[in-house]
DNA sequence: GCAAATTTGTTCGTATGTATT
DNA sequence: CAATACATACGAACAAATTTG
């Protein structure tokens, strides 16, 4: 009896699933009949549930039940650009290149403009003054339908002052801000630094990405800043922060010569991959 | 009253830790004091708590009360490798010249290495076929002496054959086993392809990497396959998977010309940062 | 459209077990 | 050993969402 009966229940149900005696998106016994089935409590059988539910196994509907969580497709956005296809980058048309290569349809709200005061962290990142403005545009990408991510970029305001007033405008930049910064201005993007992060979703993100409000599915950040050729070194001239659901996207990047065919999905290992026996520490 | 109770405690809990009035480590009010100061059950006040503690706001200790989580440093990885500084990868040396580049000390357990049948995964990544002899080492990495990832390198038993036989031994490869094959058999590393994923951690991982078992903070896993060069294009020789903890773990890769310093970590922004409004999809 | 039945969600009360101080 | 604090488990009632008749 070394282990409590909810966690107990739990693993037998959590078998049965990954046996495959309970198939993805069939529905679970409902809590009564668990009851009977086990002996325990409403309240026990519920504990059992919520460690599912945690882990994003089991998925609960009032009024209906509770299903084996679907497997969802899981997407690979390659980050390393790639010159001759031009693909790769999870932004702008570089995504929607690489979606349509993996046979889907890409498509993207219209952007939001904003003009603001440079956060901290953001103008750290543009080697702005915090409080200097900045131009925002945020736009929501989906893959056939469905929303994928939130995407927001920052300039800093210089640009425009500089030619760029299409920065400014509410409308899709069809040819691509960075070609169309070297368009306008002659600004080369001669590099560009990712950062990825992993984070609970906030609420915006969680309800426009439709993930459960209670921060067990994560979101991956990619923070990339751009940089332009100048006489101090790479200036930066751009950030954009791309917010992905973590349960279904995987990213790839390249380095020096590497196959190229588009990369798949990694079937989620463990570091013990084929281990027989278990580690001790 | 459309919010449940629970919920409305877990905000008021919520606000009191992001505000700072309960500051990282410091033990909330127990569970009776709660009950009296909200007027609900215990149950009700659990319930709350498990709200928190389901986004790692707090943690629950038996015996001693309810604190709130220690903010973790978050320590960034570079992904893309410097071949001027030997920096980058997360793995083998040029992990242990990151971590020491930033001031930390990095240390390492001796591998553990087997002989192993290839599973799908893997045989797929190194081109060899299902079920063909590999060698797997694994080794657990560390920070300022606190477990910090878990590390397996597979590499196909051909190189053995071809006269690796270092690769069988259960020691620290000092230099590296890129070096190694180039110095024992002129194998040259061309390139290699990164994969980056993110899922809940397994049992041995959360219980080497100090998770808490229910699945709440998850694990970023990287991996990379290294490529040689062969008359037929990029051949590889080698897969290694690392797994480090999400919450305390940041990756970032660089693409032509960067500021040469190393990068810090990101302040977790959303892909709305600055926004005033809100978003309405 | 409405009412009933089903199913999960919330909240209460209570009792007992286990870990720590 | 006793006190404190969280963990598990039971039972009960009502609310809210959904499906069915």
């Amino acid at each position: 009896m070394a282990e409590p009966m909810y966690w107990r229940i739990a693993q037998d149900l959590r078998h049965e699933i990954e046996g495959g005696t309970l198939r993805p998106g069939q529905q679970l016994p409902t809590e009564l009949e668990l009851r009977e089935k086990y002996g325990a409590s409403r309240n026990t059988i519920r504990d059992a549930m919520k460690w599912l539910a945690s882990r994003a196994m089991v998925d609960s509907r009032p009024g209906q039940g509770t299903f084996v969580a679907e497997h969802r497709d899981t997407f690979v956005t390659t980050l390393s650009a790639d010159i001759q296809t031009g693909r790769g980058g999870g932004e702008g048309l570089a995504a929607d290149a690489e979606i349509s290569a993996r046979g889907h349809r890409a498509a993207v709200d219209p952007p939001r403009v904003e003009l603001q005061r440079a956060a901290d962290r953001i103008a750290e990142r543009l080697r702005v003054a915090a409080g200097s403005l900045i131009i925002s545009r945020h736009q929501a990408r989906y893959i056939d339908g469905a929303p994928w991510s939130l995407q927001t970029s920052f300039y800093p305001m210089d640009l425009v002052t500089r030619g760029a007033q299409g920065l400014l405008l509410a409308e899709d930049i069809a040819q691509g801000t960075v070609t169309y910064l070297h368009e306008t201005l002659g600004l080369i993007q001669v590099g560009y630094r990712d950062t990825i992060l992993v984070r609970p979703p906030d609420q915006n993100e969680a309800g426009f990405l439709g993930l459960p409000d209670d921060g067990r599915i994560p979101v991956a950040v990619i923070i990339r800043t751009g940089y332009a050729d100048s006489p101090d070194g790479p200036d930066p001239f751009r950030v954009t922060v791309s917010v992905f659901p973590a349960d279904r996207n995987q990213f790839v990047m390249n380095s020096g010569a590497v196959p190229g065919d588009l990369a798949g999905p990694a079937k989620r290992p463990n570091a013990m991959t084929n281990c027989p026996g278990r580690m001790r520490h």
